[in-house]
DNA sequence: GGATAAGTGGGAAAAAGTGGTAAACCCCGC
DNA sequence: GCGGGGTTTACCACTTTTTCCCACTTATCC
């Protein structure tokens, strides 16, 4: 499962260190996407997968849905990772998390997203201070 | 079961000793995630599985759980206990809690807590002045 | 009061993350 | 077809962080 939270770096060729913790689970190739709420998504080639055959479902054929499958399958790439657990973030995903030098990580279950530092920041504030829906949903997840 | 209250300190380092009676019903790793009202949660692996179970059930594409199980996987981390019982709290658990040198930890039944030590201290204090309403409720539960 | 365990602290070794350089490749123009 | 420019990929090196190990102090138990 992948979870934790970490600032990384960009750098100037798009090249973005993954974290340790998740190298042992994505293995050589990861699939780089665009994710819910403008954020980056890597899944496993395994989980991407998944993904793109719930997209191939029937309901996901209809008219309305064609648009939104293109738009999925198009910014999805597989990249490899380097020697020393690093990928390439093309270009388009850049532009479409907004990512700038420094970035957030985070694990969330079954993929990893990407996100600019400052909008995660921002995020996680503002899901922090809504203390009583949390705690009422943490009471849901039977966490209390 | 957890049980107890213990005072520890958090290091310089990040290193926070288990107390040793805990140490058993952990074995080697264990989750440490956000907990209610600020506290941070120390799991078994066992039953943080059971909690990534209940927060992945929850309709996963509204925007708002989209969030808060960003926010619950992107602050739990599994840790493995070292030779003499300690662990490494992330930073960001550590903001969380509002961590300091001085800590508690308190057994919950199926959790452990961390808790800034004043925060606790006052949390304490609070809960005991009101003794009639505890007894009352005591009461309700049968436990008396 | 002595022995044992628990908790705390520090130093050395290893790993992770970042940045840079050199080599290979491709695309163009000549 | 050949050479040059630019881009991309692979490799290497440095810095910082993390991890592991050992030692000391304090508390607990008999």
């Amino acid at each position: 499962m992948l979870i934790g939270e970490f600032a990384h770096s960009l750098d100037d060729k798009n090249r973005l260190s993954l974290p340790a913790k998740f190298r042992q689970e994505m293995g050589k190739k990861v699939v780089l996407a665009r994710g819910l709420d403008r954020s980056v998504a890597i899944f496993t080639v395994k989980e991407w997968g998944k993904i793109a055959e719930k997209l191939s479902d029937s309901s996901m054929l209809q008219a309305d849905n064609r648009n939104f499958n293109r738009f999925m399958f198009s910014g999805a790439v597989e990249v490899t990772i380097d020697s020393i657990g690093r990928v390439l973030v093309p270009d388009f995903l850049k532009e479409w998390g907004n990512l700038g030098a420094r970035v957030a990580i985070i694990g969330v279950q079954n993929r990893a997203e990407i996100w600019n530092e400052n909008v995660w920041r921002e995020r996680k504030t503002a899901v922090e201070n809504q203390a009583e829906a949390l705690a009422e949903k943490l009471g849901q997840a039977g966490i209390i």
